[in-house]
DNA sequence: GAATCCCTTGCAACTCGTTGCATAGGTGTG
DNA sequence: CACACCTATGCAACGAGTTGCAAGGGATTC
């Protein structure tokens, strides 16, 4: 996968995954290892077992160069249209069938969380500096990916917002986070709970 | 489902659903048949078999005072924040690792995707009229959810074409759609193709 | 008249992803 | 010392969703 380009081990991959790719793609080491597996017998990857002072082994993973070409041929093949799925919007769609008031409620908190991860995209765009073409390609392309996630959040909050204010509600009491985290949070960031149940 | 608020039988559904939610909810006939059957075993759905002269049988499905229940309840509840996830994303980020001018023409092909898409929606939100605020709630809803179809093309437009400048492609010959479809295309609309590859 | 398509329902098999649990040694806390 | 936790890997089971295929009759087309 594109960030496996620098060797690792499953666990570590996995948070490094979650650091890096985080908001925009989230697994679980259960897939990670599973898909490593794969790619070792696809033959896109080799594995080298690694033992280490007080702790488990641990099984480094390297891109092969079948790997890199595997990789090359994925980001030049044409995806199609990436299928949009939202369950907020079928609440929206069919808050007339319950309770609308509880619907706004939970559009309500939905606006604060995208709130809170704006603002924290936002002290992350910080640290690339005022000049972003400067940077090189690939830090580039970080904070490229970056801005996307910023857009992203003020989609939400644009939508969110505008039905809201459609219902009579006034968003703007769902107040634009005020101080954000200090510098760098540890414990926060992209905070995933387990799925909800679909229609 | 938010939708089954009016009775009918599977494949009936299933266009319905690919006509009113179709953007931001696909589903096939073997989903909707598999869902309505679980349904019926948990009590919010009745099936009535109705015979049709020179076709198939159907299965008429109704939701039951318990249904309409476990709606309301499942509209009422909070969910956790949806996670984005998007092969584009990843090959933007990873465009380093491959042929960055075929990444561009990728990006550049759902560029215009985007467009289409958002004119189509354009199109549409035209035939709610000019005072959205004279609509009767349902209408509404779908209105709003409607303008977040609009507003997650602008999103995605937005972005692909930031990440296209920052690499020194213009976006803009990747022109803003001239003209849409005239009036309703019964053949054009959300078209979804088989999904490719991941990681 | 034959071929083809549509309608309706459904089965089987698969992928992707999640959750819960197991193992097995090492470290830190009370 | 016991308990909890971290690292590291992995199994088993499940749920969601997709694809391919089937059956059986009606309608359309050549």
């Amino acid at each position: 996968m594109a960030l496996r380009e620098k060797p690792g081990s499953g666990l570590e991959l996995t948070r490094r995954f979650e650091k890096s790719f985080g908001f925009f793609w989230h697994a679980t080491h259960q897939q990670i290892y599973r898909i490593l597996a794969r790619m070792v017998d696809a033959g896109d990857l080799t594995v080298e077992v690694v033992g280490q002072a007080g702790r488990p082994d641990k099984k480094v993973y390297r891109v092969t160069p079948a790997g890199e070409r595997t990789l090359a041929d994925w980001l030049a093949t044409p995806a199609p249209m990436e299928q949009f799925r939202s369950d907020l919007a079928v609440k929206m769609r069919g808050a007339s069938y319950g309770d609308r008031a509880a619907v706004l409620d939970v559009l309500r908190a939905h606006l604060v969380d995208h709130h809170v991860r704006l603002g924290h995209y936002l002290q992350l765009e910080k640290e690339y500096g005022t000049d972003p073409g400067s940077l090189d390609d690939q830090t580039r392309d970080q904070y490229l990916v970056l801005r996307g996630g910023i857009r992203l959040e003020e989609f939400w909050i644009g939508w969110v917002s505008d039905y809201l204010r459609a219902h009579g509600d006034d968003p703007a009491t769902t107040a634009p986070a005020p101080a954000p985290t200090p510098a760098s949070s540890p414990t926060s960031g992209p905070d995933d709970m387990t799925q909800g149940e679909i229609r």
